[in-house]
DNA sequence: AGCACGCCGACT
DNA sequence: GTCGGCGTGCTC
């Protein structure tokens, strides 16, 4: 038999047929001998090609058995065809590596005259020895397979935080000192991580598992977000049993409450949940909020998470032993047996899409495997993606119905302004903490300034391997470059003119924070930088908010993501408009997203939008502009230019290191592609980054399959060095 | 990715 | 003469 496999670890868009007596299951992991190395294989399907020379043989089974469900396999190869991604790093991603740590090999004896069954390889090593192994293994009177199941990881727990159950009631249940300690330590300070609780109490990890199992305190890693708020929606969201469900409007918070009721219907069958959402701060929040309704095992995944964190969920999912389980993108490869629902949320982010190697849409992998399995599939968002908005016919459509929102938004102009901060939005910032309310703040750029000018020559600080502007971050007295990340030392110097007459311009969160500071000195500022904290942290910020630490929150598009707005009074956008004059065919569509997120999930806030072109109609009407009539405006738009969705859009990027080879080479590679529509080849927007220069095309296409194979073809003749693909990109740079 | 093959410098 | 630098190219 002939299988087509995809081969570990290997950039390469291929699979790769070898040949084996046994018969394999489509999922099953196998040692081939390639190109002169041993590597994994997984078994992606029988071979339908023709074979047209000799083919090497299977070397070894691993497993012997498919973790993953056939059709997940199915859909993962359906994701390498769309997305002319390696399948071997698809796969990768479904069946990461680090989980052989957790894998025992199992001798199994195949005939009654080495009648023992099954023993762990070790065992038998040391009963029988190696010679016996290899010439057991040579006459077939065994086999190996890798298990799972006999080590378990043991993820840390010193960053998790405990909470007190049954508030002051538990006090009344310690039993000793140091238990005391603890519960009046947690009712203090609301909540605590071991860590803390170790240093200040004294207390041992060990003992806070104990008092976990007498239910005095839980170990967890999620703050309980929105404590008060516990009722669910009235209007519960019952999808059909399979299909695709688009829910939209209202808050994440709100959207959730109407699935958790289908939620517990799906556990309460013995199925699991996955949970998306595009951020990995996110998971923890939204976990946290699943948790208050629900008492299942949450759990969530996403690749900052530690080796044997991830593990554990892995195996959990395999296992079937999981039940909800929140996570981003790359938690859409989660083998999960037993998958009743599939839910993502906040769909109309970009984050879902993933740009480098292997790319992928996650959300349209999800989708692929619920329809593969037949299993409902809800889409989330304030507004819907377009792309479903297109299909509307074929989808159950759900919208919550507003409440009461204020729609009061107010556009300055700052064209005049001599600070960053308008007269306006000062005022209004103060008017909001005299009322006890809380203001939002969302700039677009991060550290001080965006760009660093000289005062005599104008001359503006560039980064010497892109074309990308310098921008400034003062608390590290450094120029930084955001794209490749080159780092130098502020100076005052001007490389070009030598005056000491540098200066930072422009709006970056950094700036913005030291401004409020000196304008509200007395204020609960903080800044979110989601790099600068761990994952789980940020919970605890959006917990602040909600319980009135904070008075006002700067951040980028991090901030959009919280729960508990209801106590916010102000939101400010800073710097968005200069979106507007990026050439991107999204960038309107994204715009009104995020617009309309904005006015949706903060409830009763006031909205201030500074803007350098107050002239420009598409923020005064984004508010106000009827959704449908905005889809179906951009949908004829599009229509008329044959862009997607009506067609398929595919990206091509070429990056070399001399401009003239790399302008020959991509223009050579578009002349090969005679008869696709194609735009370009032009210098790519940013033309150097990271010392290379790059140029970019972009094909448009009504036969995805046939248009990808051809270019295929071409890339065969001249080399793959340098060429990045994506198929539908959510935006071209 | 990894490994082989190939084409140049240094050196037991 | 060979050993080995890593640039280029291929892997069923």
């Amino acid at each position: 038999m002939v299988y087509d496999l995809a081969i570990s670890k290997v950039p390469l868009r291929y699979l790769y047929s070898y040949k084996s007596q046994e018969k394999l299951e489509p999922g099953e992991r196998v040692i081939v001998d390639f190109h002169g190395r041993k590597a994994i294989g997984y078994v992606v399907k029988v071979s339908d090609k023709p074979v047209n020379r000799e083919l090497k043989e299977i070397l070894q089974r691993l497993d012997r058995v498919s973790y993953l469900d056939q059709s997940d396999v199915e859909a993962l190869e359906r994701i390498f065809e769309r997305f002319f991604s390696p399948p071997g790093l698809l796969f990768d991603l479904a069946f990461p590596s680090f989980i052989d740590d957790y894998a025992e090999t199992i001798v199994e004896s195949l005939t009654p005259l080495v009648g023992f069954g099954s023993l762990p390889l070790d065992e038998f090593v040391q009963k029988y020895g190696r010679d016996a192994l290899k010439n057991q293994l040579d006459k077939g009177y065994i086999q190996l397979k890798k298990c799972f199941g006999k080590k378990v990881p043991k993820p840390r727990i010193s960053k998790w935080y405990v909470v007190v159950r049954n508030g002051l009631k538990a006090l009344m249940r310690v039993r000793d000192e140091i238990e005391y300690d603890v519960v009046s330590f947690l009712l203090t300070n609301n909540h605590a991580t071991v860590e803390q609780l170790i240093e200040s109490v004294g207390v041992s990890t060990k003992r806070l598992k104990q008092m976990q199992q007498e239910g005095l305190i839980e170990l967890t890693q999620f703050l309980p977000m929105n404590a008060e708020n516990l009722e669910l929606a009235e209007a519960q969201l019952e999808p059909p049993p399979r299909g695709v469900t688009v829910l939209s409007g209202s808050t994440i918070e709100e959207r959730l409450r109407s699935v958790i009721a289908f939620m517990k219907k799906i556990t309460d069958e013995n199925k699991s949940v996955l949970v998306l959402v595009p951020f990995t701060s996110l998971t923890y929040m939204v976990a946290g909020f699943i948790k208050k309704f629900l008492n299942v095992t949450v759990q969530v995944y996403h690749a900052r998470m530690s080796r044997s964190q991830r593990a554990k969920v892995w195996l959990d999912s395999v296992g079937d032993r999981t039940q909800v389980v929140v996570g981003t993108r790359v938690a859409a490869f989660l083998p999960m047996k037993n998958l009743g629902l599939i839910v993502a949320e906040e769909s109309d982010d970009d984050a879902y899409y993933q740009f480098e190697d292997p790319v992928y849409d996650a959300l349209e992998l999800a989708e692929t495997r619920a329809r593969l399995r037949g299993i409902p599939f809800v889409i989330c968002s304030s507004e819907p993606r377009l792309v479903d908005f297109h299909r509307r016919e074929q989808l159950k459509w759900l919208r919550i119905p507003k409440e009461n929102r204020s729609s009061d938004v107010s556009i300055v102009d700052v064209r005049q302004s001599r600070s960053i901060l308008s007269e306006e939005l000062v005022k209004s910032v103060q008017k909001t903490i005299s009322e006890g309310r809380a203001t939002v703040i969302l700039v677009r750029r991060k550290g001080f300034a965006p760009y660093v000018v000289c005062f005599a020559c104008n001359h503006v600080l560039m980064c010497p391997n892109c074309d990308v502007a310098l921008s400034f971050h003062k608390s590290q007295n450094a120029f930084k470059c955001h794209q490749c990340g080159y780092v130098q030392k502020a100076q005052s110097e001007c490389p070009n003119c030598g005056a000491k007459a540098l200066y930072p311009k422009g709006v970056g969160t950094e700036r913005v924070e030291r401004l409020l500071k000196y304008h509200f000195p007395g204020a609960r500022i903080v800044r979110l930088e989601s790099e600068e904290l761990e994952p789980f942290e940020v919970q605890e910020q959006f917990l602040k908010l909600q319980t009135n630490e904070i008075d006002v929150l700067i951040g980028s598009r991090i901030v959009l993501q919280g729960f508990g707005t209801d106590r916010v009074g102000l939101i400010c956008i800073l710097d968005y408009d200069g979106l507007l004059s990026q050439p991107d065919y999204n960038t309107r569509l994204r715009m009104f997203q995020t617009m309309r997120k904005i006015r949706s999930n903060f409830t009763s806030a006031r909205i201030l939008i500074q803007t350098f072109q107050p002239q420009d109609g598409f923020l005064r009407d984004v508010f106000t502009v009827n959704s449908e009539d905005f889809y179906s405006e951009e949908l004829k738009k599009r229509k008329e230019v044959n862009y997607p969705p009506f067609c398929d859009l595919v990206q091509v990027v070429l990056e070399s290191d001399l401009p003239q080879t790399g302008w020959e080479l991509v223009n050579y590679c578009v002349r090969s592609l005679e008869g696709e529509t194609i735009l370009g080849p032009v210098e790519h927007p940013i033309f150097k980054l990271a010392g290379k220069y790059r140029y970019h095309f972009l094909i448009k296409t009504k036969d995805l399959q046939k248009t990808l194979s051809k270019f295929n073809d071409v890339l065969m003749k001249i080399g793959r060095m340098g060429w990045r693909v994506s198929v539908n990109p959510p935006k071209l740079w």
